[in-house]
DNA sequence: TGTTAGCACTCATCTGCAGAGAGTGCTAAC
DNA sequence: GTTAGCACTCTCTGCAGATGAGTGCTAACA
C-alpha cells in the first residue's frame, strides 16, 4: 500500500487503539493519545483520505472511524512490531518444551496454552499420519478369525484397528508377515505402502488375498479416518470475551461453526507447510468466516512439517500478540517433540531428515 | 407429595404449559386452555394453595405463576405420563443399532442423535475400562529398550500404551511374557489384575522387576486416565435454543461449566449402575448446577452395566421426552454393542453372564 | 360450602421524547 | 500546510406515561 509516513503512523495507532478499545477511533482522542504532534482538524482531514482509500470505515456520520479488512491487511503486512513476550507468557510456554507429556496430551496442552494466552479460541491439527513414516506393523491375533493391526509411527503415534483375517491364520504365521512388512517398509511413508509392492509376499498374497485386502483398507483408513479425529480445539468459549460477540447470534453463529471440526480440519491441513499464514475476514473466499480472522502456522520437526497451530477470532484480534504467541508455542512443540522422538530412536538420532 | 386429583391435575397442566412456552401461566390461560371446567377465580385459589405449599413461585405479583424446583420433583415423581416417541425418532435410534460403527463412533453416534433430539446438550460414558475385561494382553517390541502394551477387551476397546522395558529382553520373550499373561488374566476385570498373582511368572519378576513395575503402572494407567477421556459431549450449543439462556452471562457459564469434563465424568461414573436417575436443580448438593437438571441412565449389555448416558439441559426441561428417548437409545447402544461382542467372540456367545 | 363474577390494584414492558456527548465537515485565519 | 471555531449529525440514556396481563379480595350464587 502507498501511504507516507504519516498516514502510516495514523493508521497504525487508529488500528491499534481499536483493536485494544473496541470503540470507534475520533480525531480527537487520536490527537491526545497518539499524535500529539498533530491538532485533531488535521487528523480530520487525513482521516478522510484514508477512508476514501478504502482503510477506515465509518458506522455512520457522527461516530469516530474503524479500520477496514483491508487496513489490517496492510497492518499485518507492513506497519505491525513484532512484539516481544511478557516473561511470565514465554516462561508458560517454555514448559511446554520440558514436560514429558504423550503427544496427544502434549497437543491438547498447545491448544490450551495458545486459548488461554491469546483469549481467542486455538487448534492445533496433530502430527498427521499421512506424513508419518511407519516404524513398526505388527499384527496381533484376538480371536479366530479376527486380528489387531498395530502401526507405530516415528511420530510416536499409535494408531490400532481390528480386521478379520482368514480363520485358519494362526498366531505365528501373522508374526511372520509382521515381521516381513515392517522389515520391507519400515521408513516409508504411511501413504506410499502398496501391499503389492512387496515381492516377499507373493505366496501369501495368492493364498490369502481377501486377508491383504482387509490390511490394505485398514492402512488406508488409519490414514485418513483417523486424522479426522485429530484436530484439537480449545477455548471456543473465549469468544465471550470481546464485545463484538455480546451478542446472542453472533456467540451461537460462532459456537455453531466452531462443532464442525471438518471445515478447520480442511483448512489447517492445507497449510501444514506454511510457516505463517494470516487470513483477514475471510480472505479465503469461505462466507462463513467473513467475520472472522484466522491465523495458522505449520510447526515442523527435524526440518519435516508435522502439523498446524491455529487461532481464530474477530477480525479486530491482536495480530502481533497472536503470531508471537504461535511462533513460541511452535518452537516448544518442535523441542518437545525432537525429544519424544529422540527417546524412542536412541541409536537414529543421527539419521532424522 | 399429598395433592388431591384436581391439584395435581392444575400442578400438571402449569408444569406442561411452562415446559411448552418458558412463561409464567396465569389463572385465565390455564382455564382456557386446560382446566375448562373450572373456572379462572377457581384457579386463582387452588394456586394459591399450591404456592403455600412451595409449589409455585411468582416472580412478581402481576406475572403468572412458575413451578419450583419441588413442583418438577413432583412431576418427574408422580404426574409425568410416559409418551411414547413419535416414529421418525424411534427410527433414528433405531438406526443407530444397526450401523456397524466402531466402539467409539458409536458413541458420539449416541451423544450426536441424543442432542439432536432433545435439543439439549447430550453426554455418554463410553464402556469403562474398569468395568471391562481382559481378553488379550500384548506387548510388542519397538525399538530396544521400550515395548508397546495393548489391551483388548470384551467391550471392543482397545488402549495401548508405551512403556520402558530391559534394553536385553528380546521379542521371543515379549512374546512368551504375552502368552502367560493373556493365559492367566484372560476374563478377569482389568482393576483385578494383579502382577504379583501370577506364579508362572516367579522367575521372569524376579530378573525383571522394574520391567514389570512399568507393566503393572501402565495397566492401572490404562484403567484411570484413559477413561477420563471418554466422556463424549455433544450439542452445548443447544443451549442458545431455550430462552432461559437468551442471556449472555447464563449461556456462557453453562459453556464453561461444561469445558471441564471431569465433573461429569465423576457425575456420570458414579452413576453407571442405575437405571435412570434425575437430578432437578442441583438435588446432589452441587452449587454450580442449581439452575440445570440432568438426567442419567446406565446402559448395560448383557446383565453387566456398561456406561451412562446423560442429558443437561435448564430445569425447565421436557422430562418425559427426554427419558423416553434416553431409554430408546439405551435400548439400541445395547444391541449394538452385544452385536459387536457377538460378531468377536463368535466362538463365545454363550458365555456372556 | 364450593364456585364464580367483578373490581381495584400491581408491576413489567413498551413508546416517545428531550438532553448530553462525541464526532464530523467546512470555513476562515495563521 | 496547519489549526481554531462552529454548526450539524447521530447515538445513547433516562424518564414519563400508556398498556396489558395477572392478582387478591369481596360479594353473590348454586
Amino acid at each position: 500500500m502507498d501511504l507516507n509516513e504519516r498516514k502510516r503512523r495514523i493508521l497504525k495507532a487508529i488500528v491499534d487503539d481499536y483493536v485494544a478499545t473496541a470503540q470507534p477511533v475520533g480525531s480527537r482522542t487520536l490527537s491526545r493519545r497518539y499524535v500529539q504532534d498533530l491538532s485533531s482538524a488535521t487528523l480530520r482531514n487525513e482521516m478522510s483520505d484514508l477512508e476514501e482509500m478504502g482503510l477506515l470505515i465509518q458506522p455512520h456520520t457522527s461516530a469516530g472511524r474503524v479500520p477496514s479488512n483491508l487496513a489490517y491487511r496492510v497492518y499485518v503486512d507492513e506497519l505491525m512490531e513484532g512484539t516481544s513476550l511478557p516473561e511470565q507468557e514465554r516462561r508458560a510456554i517454555q514448559d511446554l518444551a520440558d514436560g514429558s507429556w504423550e503427544t496427544e496430551e502434549l497437543m491438547h496442552q498447545a491448544a490450551s496454552l495458545m486459548s488461554d494466552l491469546t483469549h481467542y479460541t486455538a487448534m492445533v491439527l496433530a502430527p498427521q499420519m499421512r506424513r508419518a513414516r511407519l516404524r513398526r506393523i505388527q499384527l496381533v491375533l484376538l480371536d479366530r478369525g479376527s486380528a489387531l493391526v498395530v502401526l507405530v509411527t516415528d511420530t510416536a503415534v499409535v494408531k490400532d484397528k481390528i480386521i478379520r483375517i482368514p480363520e485358519e491364520m494362526t498366531e505365528e504365521h501373522l508374526l511372520a508377515v509382521s515381521r516381513i512388512l515392517t522389515e520391507r517398509f519400515a521408513g516409508h511413508a504411511l501413504t506410499d505402502i502398496n501391499l503389492a509392492a512387496a515381492q516377499e509376499l507373493r505366496q501369501e498374497r495368492n493364498r490369502y488375498s481377501s486377508f491383504f485386502d482387509e490390511l490394505s483398507r485398514a492402512l488406508e483408513d488409519s490414514v485418513v479416518q483417523a486424522d479426522q479425529g485429530d484436530l484439537i480445539m480449545e477455548g471456543t468459549v473465549n469468544i465471550f470475551q470481546h464485545p463484538e460477540y455480546w451478542d446472542m447470534e453472533r456467540a451461537r453463529d460462532f459456537l455453531q461453526m466452531m462443532e464442525s471440526h471438518e471445515r478447520f480440519y480442511r483448512l489447517m491441513s492445507k497449510r501444514t507447510h506454511r510457516d505463517l499464514s494470516v487470513t483477514i475476514g475471510g480472505e479465503n473466499g469461505d462466507a462463513d468466516l467473513k467475520d472472522y480472522s484466522v491465523i495458522t502456522a505449520g510447526y515442523r520437526v527435524a526440518n519435516r512439517t508435522m502439523g498446524t497451530l491455529g487461532v481464530i477470532g474477530p477480525v479486530r484480534m491482536d495480530y502481533a500478540h497472536v503470531i508471537g504467541i504461535m511462533n513460541q508455542v511452535g518452537r516448544s512443540l518442535n523441542t518437545a517433540l525432537a525429544a519424544a522422538q529422540g527417546r524412542k530412536h536412541p541409536d537414529k538420532e543421527q539419521k532424522n531428515d
